[in-house]
DNA sequence: GTCTATAGCCCGATAGAC
DNA sequence: GTCTATCGGGCTATAGAC
């Protein structure tokens, strides 16, 4: 799906503006309503393309996951790195040090899953709750490359701010937390109607992170 | 969409297997992906009597949305019932006795919510979601059906126990605590594959219903 | 009320010229 | 690499016989 079109500088511009035309096109309608010959006219290409660079509808959805996966890493990493120093630091130290080291990292975490979730690219919080309702063959892709990694950072997280945990209870807590991040897109109907809000600007988002940094804080020390 | 077919028990009969075969239909695949000619073959009828009866899929859809709205709150309404008592006997009352009596209630609603979403009839939960997250002309009759009524009676616990909250911070934290309901199925790929489950079963339902009650605890007590 | 048959449309894929 | 033209299939909706 990605050998060829990379010499020629005109092969890769058409790809490059199918794969933005696509990305719009699969979150905004999905994957069985996504129209080729829409997203043909979007890009400015001519809709016969779309078979000569990605083979398929299929290989043209596979091919946005990929580039969303790469480009969605770069934003996350330099986080998870800060996480992984943050839990080295904090291993062995006492309870209330652990917290005072852990807690903000965490809500840091979640804060960038809810940024990711409505931020600069919206359309990604779309594919990616798309999947994660509906799997496909991109889920593998988007599991390995965004959501265990993310996941995993949660618990890790949680289970060094509280140690006696049961494994599975952790990881049961993590995805409740995340739950509260995802309801911004799987619920958005209902979540602009129950507030009174015409839709999610810098106000809408500054008080869901004011209640989610709230609630994380209670979910990960209560008990 | 309701006015024929009442009088002859035929219809009626070839009325309820379409609607039987559409709840799964819709709820398997979607509005748009759905197929009549397999919703009719499944209800053991000819395909061209959802033209007859609903006059297009659309009419069949909201046909559906309206039945099981209706079933819905046979179920909830006596519920609704009960925490309109408890609220009644706790108003005025001291705090640990508001507590008392409103905190079982809304723990009953939660867990009740969540029977919703996987119980009896898994495919009325995927129809909400559904419409929840891309809104259709169904979501109105949805909305005012059963959401802002479940909404209303989870605000109305929530301010019972806390009365100092500002109204804009108690409905978004309603909406947090039914968002790790919601998300039994919209995230369900992600939450089987982090939990190493194979599906929902008893032991999965009463894992979730311990933590969510749980969580649901803290978030309403805690600050 | 129910059936058969089909009209009319939209879609994804591809062959073949440039 | 790109374009035009078209094939083959699936869909909803409906006309008309029973």
């Amino acid at each position: 799906m990605k050998d060829q079109a990379k010499t020629s500088p005109r092969g890769a511009q058409t790809r490059d503006a199918l794969l933005d035309a696509a990305v719009l096109a699969f979150a905004r309608v999905g994957f069985q309503s996504a129209n080729l010959r829409e997203i043909a006219d979007a890009a400015g290409v001519n809709p016969a393309l779309i078979g000569y660079h990605f083979r398929s509808k299929e290989g043209l959805y596979l091919a946005v996951f990929e580039r969303m996966i790469g480009q969605m890493r770069l934003g996350f990493d330099p986080l998870l790195a800060r996480i992984d120093q943050a839990l080295a630091q904090a291993a062995g130290g006492p309870p209330a040090e652990r917290v005072e080291r852990l807690l903000p990292v965490l809500l840091a975490l979640v804060e960038a899953m809810l940024e990711h979730m409505i931020g600069e690219h919206p359309a990604w919080g779309e594919l990616i709750v798309a999947e994660q309702h509906s799997p496909t063959a991109a889920y593998d892709l988007l599991h390995t490359g965004i959501i265990s990694r993310t996941h995993g950072a949660l618990v890790a997280l949680l289970q060094g701010l509280r140690q006696d945990q049961q494994p599975e209870r952790v990881r049961l807590l993590a995805a409740t937390i995340a739950s509260q991040v995802v309801t911004i897109r799987t619920s958005r109907a209902t979540l602009l109607r129950l507030m009174g809000w015409a839709s999610f600007g810098e106000v809408q988002l500054d008080t869901m992170k004011a209640l989610i940094r709230r609630n994380t804080t209670l979910l990960a020390l209560g008990d």
